[in-house]
DNA sequence: TTGTTGACCTCTT
DNA sequence: CAAGAGGCCAACA
């Protein structure tokens, strides 16, 4: 038997669309679940927990699926560096987002999370990696 | 199939 | 100090 030369492997990794397979994906989706209620972080943050923070875009790219993914994925507590929600958009209405995190106790003005360095919750530090 | 876009971040000019 | 370009991986046309 041959060895297996496949040109055209297919990568498991698929989005919310097949469910969970990826590995960068999914490590994304479990520290973003481990954001505790109150707090908030960014794509770099994560991307740097997992080893890549030049993959940044993927945390935020793997977000446009994880309101859909099961179970829920708090991406309304992932923001980028600046604070600023700048996925409210992708939460169905532009406002939900400002809304969940007004659930949580932080203050968002101007699409600006306050004190954002205060409630900013570093994997790496509470995960200790 | 290739090319472009995207909830970003960091470095360089 | 401010603006621009580069780079990452995946999905969509």
């Amino acid at each position: 038997m041959p060895p297996k030369k496949k040109p055209t492997e297919k990568p498991k990794a698929v989005l919310p669309s097949g469910r969970k397979d990826s590995s960068f994906f999914e490590q994304v989706y479990d520290v973003a679940r481990l954001i505790p209620r109150g707090r908030v972080t960014s794509y770099g943050a994560i991307a740097a927990y997992l080893g890549t923070k030049m993959s940044a875009r993927m945390v935020g790219w793997a977000m446009n699926g994880a309101v859909h993914l099961k179970p829920p994925v708090p991406a309304h507590r992932v923001v980028n560096r600046n604070g600023m929600l700048s996925g409210k958009m992708h939460f169905g209405t532009p406002t939900r987002m400002e809304e969940l995190l007004k659930k949580e106790k932080i203050k968002v003005v101007d699409d600006i999370i306050v004190d954002f360095e205060k409630k900013f919750w570093d994997p790496a530090e509470e995960l200790a990696i």
